[in-house]
DNA sequence: GGAATAACCATACGAGCATATGGCTTCCTC
DNA sequence: GAGGAAGCCATATGCTCGTATGGTTATTCC
């Protein structure tokens, strides 16, 4: 029922997802949401804090995948941080998803404590990703780990803007994902300058 | 007409502007405004499009300042990106009303040219400040200006984002809008290392 | 001065929506 | 096997909205 949400918000906007449209993209009846979600508020917070636990989730398979793999931390952010990107239709769909929810904020508090919360733990997890490099030698001592954490996740929320208007698959497409990247690894690489020096046991 | 719409986006969304309720706000019945907006996309666009266009001249006005003041293209630069920033109720205003259209930039291709059209405007004058930049030896001559461009609004945006959830006025805020510049002036430092070189005549 | 054009209004209409209501079935559980 | 909760549905209700309609009053221009 959720995915139904997503789907129809994906493809046509929060307009698009009313109560009748959810039931029927789901394939039951309007009285049977009823009978899950008390109000279509509730629906809708519940797709989208589902969807938000998604994304955080792949991303946190990806840093333990990376950490298994002893990389050093700068390519394990280089590596997370394109998955909130539109780069496939599939991320398309949850940018999309995402956009509408925070013009929705604006407005309904709800809504925007959930996304406060998501900003807050990413901002968090990179902030705490940069205390770690200092740890391992990546990142110089006297770096403001809130500050990077601040200025990256600016970046890579501005730069998933920036590439959504491109439609994916031509060639100024593939020219602004090879930017957007070049830029990511550029200011990862003035944040995290030296190598870790921790040795495997 | 489009003052009265933009006041009722700003304060509650794009959803609360209706046409009965934007003409009360501005004291007209709901024909005159039939009468001027061949329907409520028109109208809409129409205010969008003007807000737009007032914070392109406020910016302009500003570059002029600057430049009449011989300033260093950095030092302007920095003056007038946080132009678009929500830094007190008018802005957090027009913060409201362009995230309101972003989201409806996702479905409606009118609203969608206009905010590309903006944006390409923002990432254009920025790319030539960097190119003025290498003109008079603020900026190193193999510096990509399209790229810092692209770097720069990016950031301005994703920052705008951070800026917004934290409540005008509280000392949080304060901080908040601190490290926002503090980076901004880190990453234009990066880009414009160098001092002009031209002389007054 | 008269006709056309523009400014301006009240109200009617019809569609779409969230939600409420009252029901029917299925499946446990005591 | 009685009964009650949970799953499930069709339809009614009442509201809000954009737009259509048919006007009246100014203004302008020949």
């Amino acid at each position: 029922m959720a995915a139904a949400t997503h789907k129809l918000i994906a493809h046509a906007g929060l307009d698009a997802a009313t109560m009748a449209a959810v039931a029927r993209e789901a394939g039951f009846s309007v009285g049977l949401v009823q009978h899950y979600f008390a109000s279509k508020d509730e629906l809708l917070l519940f797709a989208y804090k589902q969807m938000t636990e998604h994304q955080l989730t792949r991303v946190a398979r990806k840093v333990a995948e990376g950490e298994a793999a002893r990389q050093p931390i700068r390519a394990i952010l280089l590596d997370c941080m394109p998955e909130l990107w539109p780069l496939d239709e599939a991320r398309r769909g949850e940018y999309r998803v995402a956009k509408a929810f925070h013009a929705r904020a604006l407005d309904v508090p709800t809504v925007a404590e959930v996304a406060r919360e998501t900003a807050t733990v990413v901002r968090g997890q990179i902030a705490r990703a940069v205390e770690n490099g200092k740890e391992c030698g990546e990142v110089e001592v006297q770096t403001d780990a809130e500050r990077a954490a601040l200025e990256l996740s600016a970046l890579i929320a501005g730069l998933a803007d920036e590439l959504y208007s491109e439609p994916v698959g031509g060639q100024g497409a593939r020219a602004l994902i090879k930017a957007a990247e070049a830029i990511l690894e550029d200011r990862l690489g003035s944040y995290f300058p030296g190598e870790c020096h921790h040795h495997d046991r």
